[in-house]
DNA sequence: GGAGCATTCAAACATTCACTTGAATAGTCC
DNA sequence: GGACTATTCAAGTGAATGTTTGAATGCTCC
């Protein structure tokens, strides 16, 4: 079969997708990309790791078509290259969740004991915000809020949520939402709503998947509250 | 931030899924068993490579959940884990074909040119059967066909469709599939068809996509022809 | 034009990876 | 039990990978 080197060459350049997407710290920074454009130093110290190590990470994703980059100034910002690539991982982490034996004891160790928090789904969170029984707050950075946010929801980052609670309307229940299922913002908040005498559970995912199944968003500026 | 040893942690978990993906040899597996599953030694012989070596690959891709096994005799099937692995390989083709810059190169040098080739889409092919005016072929190896085909499709694997083309009716539209769109087997039978004066095209993707997006399935016996 | 900044490049290191070879297991069939 | 088969294990090799460090590039702003 001397078809043989093109096929298995043909599989290689699947492969080189997959591969950029093989290391945790790539992983991570196709999960904070899915939020939008950040500079090589923002993507650093998210990660934790140096500018240069991150440059090349990135470089690897740039050549493998996963990321795409813009020049502002002498600064560079890189995004996802497109929405295939939010939904390669989506699937990523449905399979990771389904069949990766160990991923349960693994995310509970970084978000700690889920299970007094209530969470609610995208079709259920439409539903209520309809019938307007619900507070959503968005309690990412304020950056990726004006970068883009459910529509009606109200920014509120962690910080300011701790100071400013009692502005938080107590008649209905909130709703928190952050960057995706493994982001810990929203449980947080949960957290010190709840331990204020809150009804309050989390979105059981994130704006990028809010997004990216056509719900309504917003951006720009502040939304009208409540 | 003392998470950061364990949020690295978490996704160097969902990494371990995309390492189980990123070598070829394994994409190849993956493509492979989406058609059903197969002995180690089927699986070695596919893809080409030592049944030692791959062996190797499928424990790797067992420990990340890919896939499992099913033992009967002294032989030992493996098969995918479940349908959220293929969507998974789905997402790393599409975003592959839409964004890895050397693919189309790739694929035109293992799958030759295919600008003769007329395609016709899942939604169309179930249209066309609906009105009766087409003839589906399933031209990939028998016991594929067996395991699983479109409903209403006739088994006629390449070598016996040069055999037998006198026996395929004339009068409607041919359509060819195999196993997916990557599959050299459709366009292959697609060829011979058009040297023979047939009108025949082959189907965008393959069984698997078929299958997975729930149109109608048949297994077993050879399904009444024409 | 020169200072200052963000990013990339280059070299070096330890680690991991794909594949080969040859031996070891675990099952079947008589 | 013993021959046989399919699969897995173990050790070894050369290549690729992730990270660090320090220098080089390219842009902007005065």
């Amino acid at each position: 079969m001397s078809d043989r080197v093109a096929k298995d060459a043909l599989f290689d350049g699947f492969a080189r997708i997959t591969k950029a997407l093989s290391s945790g710290r790539r992983s991570e920074i196709v999960d904070l990309l899915a939020q939008g454009e950040r500079s090589v130093e923002e993507i650093a110290s998210e990660i934790g790791q140096s500018v240069a190590n991150t440059s090349q990470h990135l470089q690897q994703m740039l050549k493998a078509g996963l990321v795409g980059t813009r020049r502002d100034g002498n600064r560079i910002y890189y995004s996802l290259a497109g929405g295939r690539v939010l939904d390669l991982w989506v699937a990523v982490r449905d399979v990771a969740a389904e069949h990766l034996a160990e991923l349960d004891s693994l995310a509970a160790a970084y978000l700690g004991d889920r299970s007094t928090l209530q969470t609610v789904s995208r079709a259920e969170l439409v539903d209520r915000m309809r019938r307007g029984d619900v507070v959503v707050l968005d309690v990412r950075p304020e950056p990726e809020f004006r970068a883009g946010h459910i529509a009606g929801a109200v920014s509120m980052p962690l910080d300011e949520l701790r100071r400013k609670v009692r502005g938080v309307p107590k008649d209905r229940e909130v709703v928190a939402y952050c960057r995706g299922p493994y982001c810990v913002y929203a449980d947080d908040a949960v957290r010190t709503l709840q331990r204020r005498g809150y009804r309050a559970a989390r979105l059981e995912d994130g704006f990028p998947e809010w997004s990216r199944s056509g719900h309504p968003v917003e951006n720009g500026v502040d939304s009208p509250a409540s």
